[in-house]
Formats: structure tokens, C-alpha cells, sequence
DNA sequence: ATGAAAGCGCTAACAG
DNA sequence: CTGTTAGCGCTTTCAT
């Protein structure tokens, strides 16, 4: 067991005044804006540097009531949380901004979030998944911004969702095209979720236009992790599965796939499976997918957050998916 | 544009006390620890409900010059960071602590870290890597717990490290058995590091052993990211490279084997690649591998952290990783 | 059992 | 240009 020096008070402004022969308000000026004259900045430095001075974060962020610091909740890790908390972080941290992570538990967890975010121990909110319901959460929006990538409509917490109804039409007509109309098989997310609609919308419009059309084989699974194993013995288990299965992430896909293999079946020659989101999985095993630009949509997210912060206005950059042709579809 | 309700003072414990008819110290007595009669307590709960307060996290803070809050600190990002967040943030919440990540991109980056460290900001730090060196981090570990899962040797700064020397020798000597001695080509993390200099370690003890061994065709890439690929290009233009490649992480293995792909080459049958740390890209590209257990890597270093700065006995849970036999090698 | 007062370290308004 | 003072919101002796 060691022992830390925590009790030691901390050189503070008042040391350092003494030190240089002035009064606290000259060194707090020194440190942070404010006219000093050269002679005298020169006299504070000196004995800042000497005691090893640096300002207390805790005490300017009681003093300003901010942290510079963006709360970033989530419900469970899955690669694609890595991936978002990694661009948060990085468009953060260039404007000064700090990143804690949240993985909430239940409804009270989040709840304590909030309550402080209230208090101003957290200047943003970032959501990659929710647990109360969103009218609730917005209610806390005017103690600052709060943003998620999720499809919501909302007036009061920023959303940088990109539409799913022309990507997931794009992917179904990439496909009729490539092999035909068909059985399509469709492994969907949480069906509450917006974006999950909208896949269910451009189905819809689809099957409209094209007669011969069946879309009808679905699986839901609000999880990422372990639906694409569940999806794959679902599968299996089913003589008249479609042979084409269109997956919500890259990683259901990429284990979707990797539970057939186990079972001998080949991608693309048996079956064909197409993603969506771009990850590394996709990328690893040569996935067919959509690039949803996940970069872009948090910059937006994050630029919301911080132009809000500090009055300025704010400019959306416009985002263009692409689909991507690989192997696997 | 919206106004957030910044400026407006928070209802704080001295408008709970007044409303109450009390002093501020009782209020917090509740709120605290500390004997308040039933009467009296019902009564500031019944006030403090009303005036739907909570108390203030940044005082607290600064009054007890603790926070609660682990810094996760990395260079940069790649899906084993995230596995590590997850894990440390899985283990510090349940603790009640918060973790804050950083990207480091520079030594500079780094010391105000350590800085906020020393001033209390941070009561614990977690280093998945280091820009400065680790006599210089070693200083500031007087200010509270600092841990690494890498494997540094130090009486200050507590390692996590599992051995990779006997993990080493084994995925030879089960290449050996399986394939027989043969050459065999290595992808290494920075030479600099423990982990890669156990690692020759055992490629010498195995060199000495077996005199066919040949285990000259090593690269050695720092960066994670865009390892496997570099290395394939190696490898392709490479005509006596080695039939059985063993890279450090199975991301690398993983970007490693997509790129062989892409030329045709197929894997086990043309070449074979064994993996390391067992992620979701070995499990899904059914890549060999060594079971590392990071999760209980990670939980000795945060229950380190925590017990140390809690003045409780510290027990460090064995860790045994296993070899996982898959199809690549 | 409760209240008064000091202090955590800083900044900004106000004087001078 | 610099010093004085009040205040951010809380906890903890020390009295009573």
C-alpha cells in the first residue's frame, strides 16, 4: 500500500502571490486574461515556475460553473461504440473538450447523467443509445446541448441522423439488379427505432414497385452483440431462408457470416450477405456495405454541441453514403 | 441558436436550508454523512424535493479534492482500445467511479494530464500508452495510483502484463507439432517494448532448441493500424517469404489475411497466420489465437487504482491465458 | 442535535 | 495597472 501525498495542500494563487510580492488577483490575471504589467507578469511567472505552480481545474470549474467536458452514454459496448467515442473524443479534444463515457445500467444511471449535467459538471450530452424516453430527456436540454446519432424528431436535442429510406432502397435495388428480383432476407434492429422504420418504409416501396418482391423474411435483434449468431442459426434452421440477407451493421453481418462458415456454407457462392455501416469488419471480410461517413455524422454532433457552447453559429456539413461493392454480395 | 439556463444560479444547499428553516450544515448532514434528527431530516428532504435539488458535484469536488474520475489515456485508436474502455469503465462504474478518455498526440498532451493528475482532477490514471518516458511518468505517481497494462518494470507505476515469453514459445511449439519445424514469419509490435522483447526472447529459446527453426523474417510495426496490410505487401513481394506468418494482435492478423485475400491467396491452404489476444475479428475470421483474458488484465489494474486509493489490500487475480485452436493455423 | 465559520482555489466586479 | 472583496456550493471542525 502506498501512500500518496493528497492531504498536501496545493501550491496555490495565494502561494504564488506571496512569492512574487503581489495579490492573488495579479496571478489569477496571469494565468488567465487580464492586463499585468510586463515587469510584474515577468516577477509571477518567476515564482510559479519556482513553486511549480499550475491553476486548479477544480476550482475554475466551480468558479465557471463548466468542465469543457462532454458526457458520452452509452448502454453497452459493441465495436461501433469504440468507433463513435473515438471521433467524439477526437473532434473534442481539438477545441479543448474532454470526453467522460457512460454505460448505463438502468433508467436511474442515466438519470444520474442527466442530474449532472444539470449541475454543470458535464457542458454536453452525447447519446448513443437512450434509456428513458426522449420527452423525458428533453427536458434537460435547456441546461445545455444534447445530440445523438440516433433518427429522432426533436426541436430541442440535436440529431445527426442520415436517412436509411434511400440506402436501404439503394441496397435492394443493387441487388435485384446484380441478381435478379428475389427472396431478400433482413436482419433489423430494434423495430421502435426510427431508422429502423425507414428500412421497413423503403421494403414497403419496394416490394410496391417490384411485384415479385419477398421481403417478408425478418429478424429483429435490438443487441448488436450475438445477433448475427442468432440470426445464422435462425437461418439454418430454415429450408426456405432467402439466400440473400441484408444485415443493420457490418459487425451482425461479419458474425452472421462467420456462423455459416462454421456450418460449411460459402459467402458469396451459397449465400450472399451485405452490410452496412463501413466498419473494419466489413472491410477485413470484404463485405459489401454502405459507407454512412459515421465521421461526418459525429462532427456535426460534436460542432452542435460546441458552437451552442460558445455562441457561434453553427454549419451542418452535408453527408453522402455511398454503397460499396465487395465480395460478399 | 438556444439560451441554456447557464446563468441562473442552481438551488443550492443554503435555499434548501432556508426553505427548511435550518442551516446550511444540517442540509448537508442529510445529504452526507452525519446524525440529523428524523424530524429534522424529513423536513429538508421534504424541502430539497421541492426545490428539486441535488447537490453539487464541482463543490464537492473541490472541497474534498477528489473526483472520482480514472483517466484513460491512449495514442491513438484501434478496436483493442476499445475492448480496454470498455473493460476499465465496466470496472471503475461499478466502484462508482467515471473514466475520462484522452488521445494523446503529443508528450505535451500528455503532461497536462499528469498535470490535472497532480491537481486532483484525476484520482487514478490508466495508461494504454505512454509518450513520455516511464521515469518521467513514475514521478507523478506520488499524486495517486497510475496503472499500465503494458509490461514495464516499476515499483511506481503498477503492470498488469502477462508474460509472453512461455505464450510465445507455445504458439511455436504448437506450429512445430502441427506443421513441423519449418520457417516461420513473425509480425511484431515496437522492438523497444517488453512485450515484443519477450517475445524474441522466445524465438531465441526456440532457436537454440530447434536447430531447423528458422525465424529471421520478422517485421516490426508500433502502429496497429495499417499493419496487416503493410505487412501483406511485405509478404507479397516476397517469394521465399515463410508459409506460416504469427502477428501480434488478430487485428493485425485480421487486416493481414483480407489483404492475402485480395491477391487470391487462401489461408490456411496457401499460407497460415496465427493471431493474438483472441478479439471479435479472430473469433469471426476464425483466426488461431492466444486467449489473453484482457478483461482480468484489466480488472487487476482498475481494482488496483480503486483499493489503493480506498486504503484497502489489493488482490491481484491469476491470470492464465489459453491457446485457442482455429482454421488459419 | 444543530448552527457558525473557515476553507477548498479561482475569477471578476469594483475601487483606487 | 493592481489590490480588495465577494462568491461558486459544499463539508467539517468547533461551539453551544
Amino acid at each position: 500500500m502506498l501512500t500518496y501525498e493528497l492531504e498536501i495542500k496545493l501550491t496555490n494563487i495565494f502561494d504564488v502571490a506571496r512569492k512574487a510580492g503581489v495579490s492573488k488577483s495579479t496571478v489569477s490575471r496571469v494565468f488567465s486574461h487580464g492586463y499585468v504589467a510586463d515587469a510584474t507578469r515577468r516577477k509571477v511567472i518567476l515564482a510559479a515556475n519556482e513553486l511549480n505552480y499550475v491553476p486548479s481545474l477544480l476550482a475554475r470549474q466551480l468558479r465557471d460553473q463548466k468542465t469543457r467536458t462532454i458526457g458520452f452514454i452509452a448502454k453497452s459496448y459493441y465495436p461501433s461504440v469504440g468507433v463513435l467515442l473515438n471521433f467524439v473524443t477526437h473532434f473534442a479534444e481539438r477545441k479543448g473538450y474532454n470526453v467522460t463515457v457512460y454505460f448505463t445500467k438502468s433508467k436511474k444511471d442515466e438519470i444520474r447523467i442527466l442530474d449532472n449535467f444539470r449541475l454543470h459538471a458535464l457542458d454536453g450530452l452525447f447519446f448513443v443509445a437512450n434509456r428513458n424516453d426522449w420527452s423525458f430527456i428533453e427536458r434537460y436540454a435547456k441546461y445545455g446541448p444534447i445530440v445523438t446519432w440516433r433518427r429522432i424528431k426533436s426541436n430541442k436535442v440535436y440529431s445527426s441522423f442520415i436517412d436509411h429510406y434511400p440506402l436501404y432502397k439503394e441496397i435492394l435495388e443493387y441487388i435485384y439488379n446484380k441478381y435478379g428480383v428475389q427472396k431478400v432476407g433482413h436482419i433489423l434492429n430494434d423495430p421502435t427505432k426510427n431508422n429502423t422504420k425507414a428500412r421497413l418504409k423503403a421494403i414497403n416501396a419496394i416490394d410496391q414497385k417490384y411485384p415479385n418482391a419477398d421481403n417478408q423474411w425478418q429478424l429483429f435483434y435490438p443487441e448488436q452483440e450475438g445477433a448475427g449468431e442468432k440470426a445464422a442459426n435462425k437461418f439454418l434452421n430454415n429450408r426456405d431462408a432467402p439466400k440473400i440477407i441484408v444485415a443493420y451493421s457490418d459487425y451482425v453481418a461479419a458474425e452472421f457470416i462467420s456462423n455459416l462458415h462454421a456450418q460449411g456454407l460459402r459467402v458469396p457462392n451459397d449465400i450472399k450477405v451485405f452490410g452496412f455501416d463501413n466498419s473494419d469488419f466489413g472491410k477485413f471480410m470484404n463485405i459489401s456495405t454502405i459507407d454512412t461517413c459515421l465521421n461526418l455524422q459525429v462532427k456535426n454532433d460534436v460542432n452542435y454541441i460546441i458552437s451552442n457552447l460558445e455562441q457561434k453559429d453553427f454549419y451542418k456539413e452535408e453527408i453522402h453514403p455511398r454503397l460499396i461493392k465487395r465480395s460478399t454480395c
